[in-house]
DNA sequence: TCTCAATATTAACATTGTTAACATAAACAC
DNA sequence: GTGTTTATGTTAACAATGTTAATATTGAGA
């Protein structure tokens, strides 16, 4: 009767195989066709099994963003591998990569970054760990920078959080579309990364006092 | 019997009281609080009529946005107007307004940029027509830019979207808590805006073979 | 005044998140 | 091994929500 009675009955990883599901459920159909029962269906177990390893769909969602922050951070330790001579390599390869990665994961994209409450507190410590260990690769890579002579000496962070917050806009307005043919008018989008980037990086040598 | 029998059967405005309605639960209990049956309980009206004027949620929801690049664009057209003498003072403050706006109304800003679907069609040509004019009016600033000498000749657009990407990616990373209390260590959050806006506005002036 | 189109209501249904009550199996004490 | 406990899974049910069908009310124009 039962219809997968040759699958164990426990699982054996459940938790990891939802986070599997709701992620390929996510790069399928998007955030609109995740919901619980869905997956679980994915998973092959029943409706209810997820409350075992989730609080609720939040908290899986919040482990799947997790996922997508692991990926990003370990995608971009990889370029930092690969061009760690030339400090404007890393620069332009860093902020490729991020943007390759929306565009690749554009809804896992979209929920890594839901996962702070009003008073920017983190209800998901693990999510935190993921976070910070992709904004510890930014602050080393504008440090290099800052070696290299390509950036202003100083405080890193607002260095940081300016180019953090280029490569970020530009991932957003691509994957929601808002960059449309016709704005862009013949102008490819690799092109368009590329003068964002090199406008980033030349702005980081001007000195606070120039305002 | 009718609870409401003073008000009229028909209620004469209602597709823009439920889009005002629908705004103010999304300001005030954030997306999550956003049903139809919210918005209808709201307005006074039975769970079904806003049938009569939206095809779905979806299309309440992207009149939500409409409205939202329509506060937006006035806000930024206000900006030109207070400060059209000094291209400068316009970067600035238009930098200023557009991340001014979304903190005031994070949950109108995600709910803004979510209308396009994976083609890059845009189902709903109102919204459409609302985000071009925002564009436009940055698409002008840069042109006033570029011929104050503060910008690097040539074609505006490539400006236009780093500029529109670092304001907009701030904008998203502040909405969104990712710019902790400790990642700050004590760089107010404006000062910060003004670092970034400052660096774009210096990268403005390279020279496109600088790569 | 009569008719019709626009607009609103009520009732129902499917989907979904969630919980309670119960079932199964693995781990562990004896 | 045997029995107990704990972790993990299932089924059944409930409430909330998006949506539609059938119906009612009203305003506008012939």
């Amino acid at each position: 009767m039962n219809p997968a009675k040759s699958s164990k009955y426990h699982h054996g990883d459940l938790k990891n195989c939802l986070i599997g599901c709701g992620l390929e459920i996510l790069s399928k159909d998007g955030i609109q066709g995740l919901s619980l029962r869905n997956v679980a269906k994915r998973a092959g177990v029943s409706e209810a099994a997820p409350y075992r390893h989730f609080k609720d769909k939040e908290a899986l969602i919040a482990a799947i963003g997790e996922q997508g922050f692991i990926r990003l951070a370990a995608r971009l330790e990889t370029v930092a591998e690969e061009h760690s001579e030339e400090a404007k390599i890393l620069f332009f390869q860093s902020g490729l990569a991020y943007v390759h990665f929306a565009r690749e994961n554009p809804d896992a994209m979209r929920v890594m970054f839901r996962f702070r409450n009003a008073d920017g507190e983190m209800e998901y410590p693990a999510l935190q760990e993921a976070v910070d260990e992709a904004f510890s690769f930014l602050i080393d890579m504008v440090e290099y920078c800052q070696h290299a002579g390509l950036a202003r000496p100083g405080h890193p962070m607002p260095l940081a959080l300016s180019a953090w917050s280029a490569v970020h806009g530009l991932s957003m307005l691509l994957i929601d579309n808002c960059i449309s043919n016709e704005v862009l008018q013949g102008i490819d989008d690799q092109s368009l990364l590329l003068t964002t980037l090199e406008i980033v990086l030349h702005g980081w040598q001007v000195t606070p006092d120039t305002l």
